[in-house]
DNA sequence: TTGCTATCTTAGCATTGTCAAGATTGGGGG
DNA sequence: CCCCCAATCTTGACAATGCTAAGATAGCAA
C-alpha cells in the first residue's frame, strides 16, 4: 500500500471530522468508533490522538462546527430584510431544517454529555450560547421596547426554542413517524408547527380556556 | 464470599433493571455497562445474558417499564374529574415531571436507537404509542365533535407533544441552565411553558402577526 | 437420596479506547 | 545538495467491554 496515502499533511484533523460525520450518518452515534474512523480515513488507530486528546474531543470538534454552521444559517435568515416576526419564523425553520439536513451534526450537538466532562468552560457551550442569543434577539425584535428580562419575551424564547428542538429531536429519532402524525409529510408538519390555530390558554391563576 | 448472595432466585432480572437505572443516574447512558451492572448486582459478567439477549434488550426492558409508568401517571392525571383542558395540562406537566423525577428512565426512553434494531415490531414502541394515544385523546377531549384527523386537532397534538418533549430534553441535558432562561427556577419555567402570553401567529398564507 | 431444570460461573475471543515508544516525512539550515 | 529536526504517523500493548460456550451449582420433585 502506498504509504503517502496515510499522510494527511495537516489535513487529517479535517478528514477525521468528516469521516466521523459519515460514520454517524450510517450507524448512528453508538456506531461511532475512533478505530473505525481511523480505518476509513486510511490511518492507523493511534493517529487521531495526535489531533484530538480523546474521542470526546473529536465529538466536541464536530459539535462546535455544527453550532458554527447553524449560527451562519441563523445569520443569513436574520439578515433578510423582512419583518422581525418573519425573521423569527425563518430562524425557527432553519433550526429544524438543519437538524434534518445535517442530522449527524445535530445528533452530536444534542449530546453534550458525550464531550462536556464537567461542562464548565466548554468552548462548544459558548457557540451554542451564541446561537441561543441569536434566537433570543430574534424574538426580542418582535417585541420592541421590552427589556431583556421581560417575562413575555422570555416566555416566547422558551416556546420557540422548545418547539423547534422538540420537533427536531422527535423527528430525527423517527418517533413521529410511528404515530398518526407520521402520515403527514414533513413539510406539512413544519408548517403545522408554525401555525397558530386553536390554542389552550392557561391563565396565571390556573384558569384554562380554549381560543 | 457467600455464594448464595449471587443467586437471585428469579429476581435477577428485576435487580439488573434497577441497578442499571442507578448506573445511568450516576454516569449517564454512556457510562451504562453490562459488566458494571452485573458487578454491582453481585453476579458474574455472563449472568445478565440468561435474562436478556443482549445489552439492548436490557435497555429495552427499562424503557418499556418507563413507558408503562408514564402511562400510569397519564391515567391518573386524566381520571381527575376536571375539564378536558385542565386534564390536558396535567398530562403535559406529568410528562415533564416524569422526565425530571425519573431521569434515567426518560434518558433510555428517548434513545430508541439503542434498542430498536430495525424498529419494526418493538414492544417498547407499542407502549410509547399507547402513551401518545393518551395525549392525543386528551387533546381531542378539548375539541369535542372534531374528527380524529381534524387538522386543528393534529396541530394541537403536535404542539403539545413537541413542547413537553423539547422542554424535558433540554432541561435534563442542562442546556437551559446555561442560558439566560436558566436563572428562572424550574417551577417558573414550567408554568411559563403552559402560559399563553403574546404569540406569533403565522397565517396559512405566510402572513405573520403578533397577538 | 438422586436426578432434573433453572440459574449462575469460568474462561476466552473480538472490539474498542488509550498510551508509550519508535519510525517516517518534508522542509529548512549548513 | 545533503542532513537534521519537528511534525506526523505507526506498531505493539493493556485494560475495559460485549458476548458466547462449556461447565458448575441451587433448589425442587420423585
Amino acid at each position: 500500500m502506498d504509504r503517502t496515502d496515510s499522510y494527511h499533511h495537516g489535513a487529517l484533523r479535517r478528514a477525521l471530522i468528516e469521516t466521523g460525520l459519515e460514520l454517524i450518518s450510517e450507524k448512528g452515534i453508538s456506531g461511532f468508533t475512533l478505530r473505525e474512523v481511523a480505518k476509513r480515513t486510511g490511518v492507523s488507530t493511534a493517529a487521531p490522538y495526535h489531533h484530538f486528546k480523546d474521542k470526546a474531543e473529536l465529538l466536541q470538534a464536530m459539535s462546535l462546527e455544527g453550532w458554527r454552521m447553524l449560527g451562519e444559517r441563523f445569520k443569513v435568515a436574520s439578515s433578510a430584510v423582512e419583518t422581525p416576526s418573519v425573521q423569527l419564523r425563518a430562524i425557527g425553520e432553519e433550526y429544524i431544517r438543519f437538524a434534518i439536513e445535517y442530522t449527524p451534526y445535530f445528533r452530536v450537538m444534542s449530546r453534550p454529555d458525550l464531550y462536556c466532562s464537567e461542562g464548565i468552560d466548554d468552548q462548544g457551550e459558548v457557540t451554542a450560547l451564541t446561537v441561543f442569543e441569536m434566537l433570543r434577539s430574534a424574538v426580542a425584535g418582535c417585541f420592541p421596547g421590552r427589556k431583556k428580562d421581560d417575562p413575555d419575551l422570555q416566555e416566547m424564547v422558551l416556546h420557540a426554542w422548545v418547539m423547534v428542538h422538540g420537533f427536531s429531536a422527535l423527528w430525527i429519532d423517527g418517533s413521529i413517524r410511528g404515530t398518526s402524525l407520521g402520515e403527514l409529510g414533513i413539510e406539512e408538519l413544519i408548517s403545522m408547527l408554525f401555525r397558530s390555530g386553536p390554542c389552550i390558554i392557561n391563565g396565571p391563576d390556573g384558569k384554562v380556556t380554549i381560543k
